[in-house]
DNA sequence: GAAGGTTCATAGCATCCGCAATGAAATCGC
DNA sequence: GCGATTTCATTGCGGATGCTATGAACCTTC
């Protein structure tokens, strides 16, 4: 190493904002997903199949993709574990027989009428922690996700 | 699927913030990773060990992984990565045989010299097209990140 | 109604990742 | 000073992930 090398610039990773979203998400994300694993054995690729079913009934993969922020091979993978899971069902969409529907099994419903809950108050211990922050970071969050890519 | 079902608790997955963090985190990384992979064929990991030994000459992996967010096996597998694109350098700590001691390469200083003005210029290109939400973000993530765990 | 192109879901393959175990070196406790 | 414990770095292994290819069904156009 050459006492003569240029100095490089200064960057400082602590005040980069792609590297500090990052730490944030996961930690935040984390968090969660221990709680999710242990108590009911589920990935974040599987909680989220899970939150759209709920809320939308029946949809097919690519409904999924379209509107959960995953790749359509991560929605397929995390249905096909959730039915070996007996949590959710799939039939074929008579109308176009390329479309597969999802829905929940009473199993499944019975399990995200628990989980719910748990993640509604898990935001509001969140809200409640940042407090005046909390208002700040998602008027942030919301610029961010506004934009197309 | 039975109509007596009871209704699920309404939850909407786009205002929850551990799924908000993730999506924008998700998206700012791999915006830049595209970058930094494509034009210098390195990871994220291995751009977060790169700045740190830019920013510290030499180092462990100890010290990285307590600084940047880190497992130790991800420094350890980065920095092997590194070594054998020649771009650091590694050595035994004399005074503590247990530690490493990680430096950049001439090719890894001069790799830096050329993304560390990137990174640069990405964060400011961020912080330009996110306004005045860019200070929002900030003291969001500021909030977020200072606590322990 | 058949060929060409598109959309949908999944599978193959290589890589990556997380956890736990390993091995080497230092430190502690007596 | 020496065994027990701790610290440090790496690796093995199983499972997850990302990209691409595949195959099935549908749509379009003539």
């Amino acid at each position: 190493m050459p006492d003569d090398a240029p100095p490089l610039p200064e960057f400082d990773l602590y005040s980069f904002t792609p590297y500090r979203l990052a730490v944030a998400a996961k930690r935040t994300s984390e968090e969660l997903a221990r709680k999710y694993r242990e108590r009911f054995g589920i990935s974040i690729p599987e909680w989220r199949v899970l939150v759209h079913l709920a809320h939308s009934g029946k949809v097919s993969v690519r409904d999924i993709e379209a509107r959960v922020a995953m790749e359509k091979y991560e929605v397929s993978r995390a249905a096909k574990r959730l039915r070996e899971a007996n949590l959710i069902e799939r039939k074929e969409n008579p109308t176009d027989r390329r479309l597969v529907i999802l829905t929940l099994t009473p199993a499944g419903r019975k399990m995200m009428a628990e989980l719910l809950p748990l993640a509604k108050s898990h935001q509001a211990a969140l809200e409640a922690r940042l407090g005046d922050a909390f208002e700040q970071l998602e008027a942030g969050l919301e610029q961010l996700l506004k934009e197309p890519e």
